[in-house]
DNA sequence: TTGAAAGCGCTAACAT
DNA sequence: ATGTTAGCGCTTTCAA
């Protein structure tokens, strides 16, 4: 049985408002009494029990950050410089792993939303904002990252997927490469849409065909893909992917058969950290800006939070395309 | 303003009681007033505040995993499988990232021991107990993992550095190496100290000497290692380093200076989770059981808070040496 | 079958 | 300069 502030207030003599306020620095207390307080504070190990306090004062500096994947390094970077940001300003944060599961995540924000955290940073498994409306509390501070989704109105950091992508393709287009495999997986989330997207309309500009050169991997980073054996084929002379994870696959399966990417076969990997990532074929990569988002979202959170009337924004960073001869730059 | 259980109360007709039974299924209501109840619950959109709660019952199903680096794969690859274990019997999972600051890993302590979450599992900062002790409330469920602490009385759950870098070594030495370098860093942590320590002690039982060999990187994972320079003297003719973000940031090193790791130069690298890494050059690897030892401690933490009575537990989980030859059978 | 009410530990308004 | 006390939203005992 924990220690309570009552107990500190009788062994010190005094009142439990003396006790909460020397706790606090909420108002003057004598030098004198203080000193007491405190020393019975130290003599009893008595450490105030955060709920009661967070369910008094109805705040908790608590942050959630609800992510698809803790274990890939692009939420992970992300992580990590939200951290930065709120623990700078003394909130903590609460991370909850969803597993690309929009039910865990409807779970989660169900316990959360009421009472628990003062806001939420999203990278969501639903498609629309419609089913998530209901479980939010109005003015609950909440920032959407990384994908888009219909009829949300709320704050939202996106990465411009679709542009860096084209510039790829474009450039093995200009390498001379006609037969440009893609590989995508099977959801329907708007980062995979887009990337898609990119990929088909740039081979579309340069009336390349796509027909049977787009091919479906497994989602999640820890599993590996199935399938890819049609990579192999004798007509295909370079290769996109749509994320890291599925980058390591690829060429991790190219090599296992022989193929090695960035001179036997062309290919556009991502990066999407500033992890030091060991990618050692000479290939072209797209760079994600992970820590740049997770440091917007985390200062736009805690703008919303401080101003609730803010317009809502909607921010796009752009992603790098590196040409396999400029990887000496990063 | 949420709603309360009292507006649902009142909305139905009937009493704060009768709400908080149909909510919790903890008597029995009439099969029409549950009905009124729930219908009152749906068009408040009513959600019971998990504050409140917790603090009245004094249980929360919250665990706190405190990790030194959340980006580094070896902890969040153990942070999936906790949390499997753990959301499996109804916990919630608190991740906080203390960055290998003893400071940041004292106030989470502080801050959620009394009162927030139910049990810990802590990759400490810490090199020793003692200054624990003191933060932690008799009684509350704590697992340690991966690190050793002086004076720890508490379960603990870590991998055997020592023989898998050992077997490691002595596969090179038995191929002809003398002058084997050895990566480490500054800290003092006891995987650090026994890996050092299996590299030195098989070293010298082979009458190697090791004095101009060992080379200080820089611990955390996101940060690139300056110094890595005397890596390319001459004499060395293979690398030993003690985690998968040096062996990743040493592998790279020594491509961008035209020596190709598995041919020109030897070395042993970690794989420290199941996630797909991209390792391409041929070399031997220690692969740790990252996994394993995270689903360990979920069980352990879920054994010791419905049975704080079991004796102390010291689990040593090995680790697997893979020669360069075995690497397809991974 | 349901209601009334105590009380969890704390903060803060009010009182002195 | 400090004490008294209401009350946060909920669960649960006791009573009916």
């Amino acid at each position: 049985m924990p220690t309570s502030i009552r107990e500190v207030a009788r062994h010190a003599g005094v009142s439990i408002a003396t006790v909460s306020h020397v706790i606090n620095n909420t108002r003057y207390v004598k030098e004198e009494t203080r000193k007491k307080v405190q020393d019975s504070i130290e003599q009893l190990g008595y450490c105030p029990n955060a709920i009661a306090r967070s369910f008094k004062t109805g705040r908790h500096n608590l942050i959630a950050f609800i992510t698809p994947d803790i274990a890939n390094p692009f939420y992970s970077a992300m992580i990590e410089e939200v951290e930065a940001v709120i623990s700078a300003k003394g909130y903590r944060l609460l991370i909850c792993n969803t597993k690309e599961d929009a039910v865990k995540e409807a779970d989660a924000l169900r316990v959360l939303a009421n009472g628990v955290v003062d806001g939420f940073i999203i990278a969501s498994a639903f498609l629309s904002y419609d089913p998530i409306a209901k479980m939010l509390p109005a003015n609950l501070p909440v920032i959407f990252v990384d994908r888009s989704l219909e009829n949300n109105p709320c704050d939202t950091l996106l990465i411009d997927n679709y542009h860096a992508l084209q510039k790829g393709i474009e450039y093995l287009i200009h390498q001379g490469h006609t037969h440009i495999a893609y590989i995508t997986v099977k959801n329907q989330l708007s980062t995979v849409i887009e990337r898609r997207a990119a990929y088909e309309d740039t081979m579309a500009s340069h009336h390349l065909p796509t027909d049977d050169l787009v091919f479906i991997a497994n989602p999640l980073s820890s599993l590996f893909s199935d399938n890819l054996a049609p990579l192999l084929r004798e007509d295909i002379t370079a290769i996109a992917v749509p994320n890291a994870c599925l980058s390591t696959e690829v060429l991790t399966f190219l090599e296992e058969h022989g193929r090695i990417p960035g001179k036997d076969i062309e290919a556009i990997g991502y990066k999407e950290s500033n992890q030091p990532q060991y990618i050692n074929p000479s290939i072209s990569l797209i760079s994600q800006p992970a820590e740049a988002l997770g440091r917007a979202a985390g200062h736009q959170l805690l703008e919303r939070m401080s101003n609730p009337d803010l317009p809502t924004c909607r921010t796009i960073l752009s992603a790098t395309f590196i040409p396999k001869t400029d990887r000496h730059k990063i």
